[in-house]
DNA sequence: ATTAAGTCTATCTTTTCTATATACTTTATC
DNA sequence: GATAAAGTATATAGAAAAGATAGACTTAAT
């Protein structure tokens, strides 16, 4: 499952992405239209800032805005950051593995070699899914409404 | 991420399934072999058991051994028994299905939209794989080496 | 100077996961 | 039929993670 660390990011940088080329947002805005705790807000966006995918100006009339092209924020980028990594099982894992203490060996592992493919299958939709595309999604369902 | 508890189904379902044929296996022998704590497995055991996948015995001379052809049994079912949902957001899931407080409109939601693809790209990997072809890509993985 | 913002770090609370404990039931075997 | 070997059932403890909140600090606009 995601966590709602995640969720809450994405939510985010959905919002600043439609907010492109607009003064910078607030962060009590931004929890207040999409119903997210403040201070938990908070430390998300400070996270995705000390990443590089935000940019934040303090003070009055600050607030923050994308860093980058919503084309170039992609999903698999976020939940690594939030949740880390993307694998079901550790070993299966390419950015955070670690070995199975009770695994006897990972090379003939059965399970291991499932649950990479899952990761693959995974991973390809992720690492192409853009906050732009998050955005278009949304578009294409409203206009099929 | 998968739970131990997951993990450890169906490494028990792999080893019972190695032993078709021969008479059940005992819950301390399974929980030695694999390096599953006793009383944990135990439990884990029991749930499987009570879907339907396990035969038991009890008393002397007794264990477990699988209730079905290890074809016909599916990652998907193991993993809704011992973790529940598969898709990574609840609004997105078949079979645990519930809605996001936060969401305001599930329809347009383009994060439910993609991650409903994610569901779907695992989904088909997970209901294809049995504990067999699990068995098999040991098998393969051993020759390989 | 004052106010409106973000920054940083700590901590609290709740939930979930993992594991263990205890008492009970069934069955084989001597 | 007593005993030991096994599974059954339920409760609970302990640890870790997730979710949320608090408070003091910094920066910038007016």
């Amino acid at each position: 499952m995601l966590s709602k660390k995640t969720k809450y990011a994405i939510k985010a940088l959905v919002s600043l992405g439609k907010n492109m080329g607009n003064p910078p947002i607030q962060i009590s805005k931004i929890a207040e239209e999409e119903k997210i705790p403040k201070k938990f807000l908070e430390q998300i966006l400070l996270d995705l800032r000390n990443a590089g995918f935000l940019y934040s100006k303090k003070g009055a009339g600050g607030g923050y805005s994308l860093n980058k092209d919503p084309k170039e924020i992609f999903l698999v980028q976020i939940m690594r950051i939030t949740d880390g990594p993307i694998a079901m099982v550790p070993c299966a894992s390419l950015n955070f593995y670690h070995k199975c203490e009770e695994c006897k060996s990972e090379t003939t592992c059965g399970i291991r070699s499932v649950f990479v493919d899952v990761r693959d299958a995974t991973l390809q939709i992720l690492t192409e899914t853009s906050i732009a595309n998050i955005i278009e999604r949304e578009n294409n369902l409203i206009a099929e409404v």
